[in-house]
DNA sequence: GGTCTTTATTTAGTCTCTAAATTTATGCTC
DNA sequence: GAGCATAAATTTAGAGACTAAATAAAGACC
């Protein structure tokens, strides 16, 4: 069954393991830093060092140190070589597609969004305009496509915990477009599919307002809400992915507030929907609601307007609903905010905050998050780096174009 | 950091691991089955289980097999000794304890219940019962106390993932009776603490109706209600050790079920509490009422009364609603139910699986427990077990007396 | 008794690690 | 500039653990 097949390589493996997590953590190490971290013989850190240098992994530096007083032979300086390939991180929503390109050590090198068509665009075009703007900005970064070593996609649907699009739901059609078996294929890209609101989770985990907490919910609200949840540093997806999937969830209190949004359209004599903007529909609002651009109601009740007040005073309970069950059933630390109401969320924290107590009797921390509309694709990026980082040493690094006088 | 040392003797520790892991599945290996198990040649396994046998944790049999046709020279027969220690299976409620003694295989060797002296006990009393009842089950296992590996205790409080009792909570005086550090501390037991939903969803897990499943939730419906959390195998604790407390959920259709008990109580004309027994409590009827007999309610029902038959109605709804945002939150694929109502549950399923397509989008299958009310008991041997494999070869078997002859 | 078959054991060789001795590269001192 | 001190790198010897292949053992069958 298992086929441990535990030969004296694996044993390599492992320290090979080891010293690339701790050459991802810090900027440049010597062997006496490994040594420490590790607990290996010098003699072992260097053959391993050696190791990863001749399989790519790692470079040496040439002029390490700033003239400090330095005694004894000078030591070598490794670094984890962050340019042996990239990631990419797509975020595939309905309107429109983001992409990511970030180097091994997340840092982003080029971004490009752009938008689908029309509204009921075809698979076959989603998918050109996808591939598009990879290769767009594959190009802008100045890297080819052998350089990609794993691609982590965000969609606004349901996906189980082996990256497959749960066949079942509304939008599944929208975001099952096989780019692993049919378009990508000729790349052998490790392609690693994920819900929108999950990886929202992991970005805010990695660099977010949640670095550094293991109970982590994130709401991803905007066109649709979705929570991504968090325990104990790993994402949790339920038996078909559907954890967190709160969208359908009926709350008393979120019912009827198309008259304010109707009152607000008769006010302000205005589109309430500006086309491709980031909306509020009913998940968030109410049933039967129209879209309203998130924009629109945020603006209006700023400038005091009392229907929008109302509207967001309406959203602040509904979500606060929301994270006090979070609350009950998952005790998370801290629910961060995200999506698109994010940008005004702040007018929210203050109804949310003020009914947690009430609701839950052990209420979580709220924060807003800061990732703005990067914050899918960030967690996407993140994805690809944790398969990358998994699986390092099954992959092989693409090399950069050799200088030829190295070769001499 | 991290401090891998991963020195040769490594790799021998993990096929011991590994051949021990298989040992624990079947019953006796060969070592031919090893080799296929494994992916390891033929001289290591053997090797290995020479080691193991050394260790005291494989005993190899001496009249392997029936006299089956077989050819060339006969194989040598090992196979897991789990008798080379057990493990202690405690569930501490706030009337009783229950305690289990069971082999490394988990299979009971011994049980006793006591009951605490007094309703408010001090905790002095408390751990003498305690440690009377772990004295007498072990007697009666024919068992000394240097054989116990670790000990599983199940506590009615809320748990934190590295087995502290949460100090925040209202029964947590009840249960935060330092076993470990001042009572057991003569024997060294690994003492492990969980909460009794979480060691009932273990139970479950390991050999009840959610065998296999590993997206499970587990309600412990009775005195309290708490659900156990099971996603991708791994049980779920949130931050603090809150995650499932469903107890504190004020749920609209809850409240007001005391006229329908004081309706019973003149109808039936009898005590509704009849002590010691399973009660059903505010948590599950609803706030405002008094406790009441689970059997008494269940009896009632099924002789037709009114008064009851609303009360099961009553539950039934209440838990169809937990269930279905639990199907929301976290998607299990399994709900057992479990605990004092376990019992009668038959009669509430009707209700619950009628109301909950209504409630959530995603509903979970709804099952009855039929481990009875040695659910929590066995889940705290789960966990003990869990804790023996995870560690075994950092412990030290108890070694049986050794058979005189076998020295000369 | 001889042969066949499967298992167990032995032997030689490889890989990886540690520990200790040795070499190397640099700064500092005289 | 020669010599010394120092810390890093390398070399060497040795041990543990594995594989692969040869050899030995134990029973069944003729």
């Amino acid at each position: 069954m298992d086929k441990t097949a535990t030969t004296p390589q694996v044993l390599r493996r492992a320290n090979l393991a080891a010293v690339l997590e701790v050459m991802r953590a810090s900027s440049a190490v010597t062997g006496t830093d490994l040594i420490e971290a590790t607990g290996l013989t010098r003699a072992t850190v260097i053959a391993v060092c050696d190791d990863l240098i001749r399989r790519g992994w790692v470079r040496e530096l040439q002029a390490p140190k700033g003239p400090g007083p330095q005694k004894g032979r000078p030591a070598r300086y490794f670094a984890f070589n962050d340019a042996a390939g990239c990631v990419l991180g797509l975020d595939v929503g309905m309107a429109t597609v983001t992409v990511l390109v970030a180097d091994l050590k997340g840092r982003v090198l080029a971004r490009t969004s752009k938008r689908f068509a029309k509204e009921p665009a075809t698979a076959a075009q989603r998918r050109a305009t996808i591939t598009h703007a990879v290769d767009q900005a594959l190009a802008s970064a100045g890297l080819g496509h052998p350089a990609v070593l794993a691609a982590g996609i965000g969609v606004s649907t349901v996906v189980d915990r082996h990256g497959n699009v749960a066949p079942g739901h509304r939008l599944a059609p929208y975001f099952d477009l096989g780019l692993q078996t049919e378009v990508w294929k000729e790349y052998g890209w490790p392609v690693l599919l994920e819900n929108d609101a999950n990886l929202a989770a992991l970005a805010e985990h990695w660099c977010g307002a949640g670095a550094g907490v293991d109970d982590l919910v994130v709401m991803l609200a905007g066109e649709r809400i979705g929570t991504g949840l968090i325990e104990s540093g790993r994402l949790l997806h339920g038996s078909s992915g559907g954890a967190g999937e709160v969208g359908t969830l009926e709350l008393v209190d979120g019912v009827g507030s198309h008259d304010g949004i109707a009152r607000l359209a008769r006010r302000w004599g205005t589109e309430l929907l500006a086309s491709g903007e980031p909306t509020l529909i009913r998940d968030l609002v109410g049933p039967g609601t129209t879209r309203v651009s998130a924009r629109f109601v945020f603006e209006a009740a700023a400038a005091g307007d009392a229907a929008a007040a109302d509207i967001l005073e309406r959203i602040g309970r509904r979500m606060a609903r929301i994270i006090a069950l979070l609350g009950t059933f998952l005790n998370p630390e801290l629910v961060v905010i995200g999506g698109a109401v994010a940008s005004s969320a702040a007018m929210l924290l203050p109804t949310i905050t003020a009914e947690l107590p009430r609701l839950s009797g052990t209420p979580p921390q709220v924060a807003v998050s800061g990732l703005g509309d990067a914050i899918v694709a960030t967690g996407a990026v993140r994805l690809a780096l944790d398969y990358v980082e998994q699986n390092a040493l099954g992959l092989t690094p693409a090399q950069p174009q050799q200088d030829p006088r190295a070769l001499s």
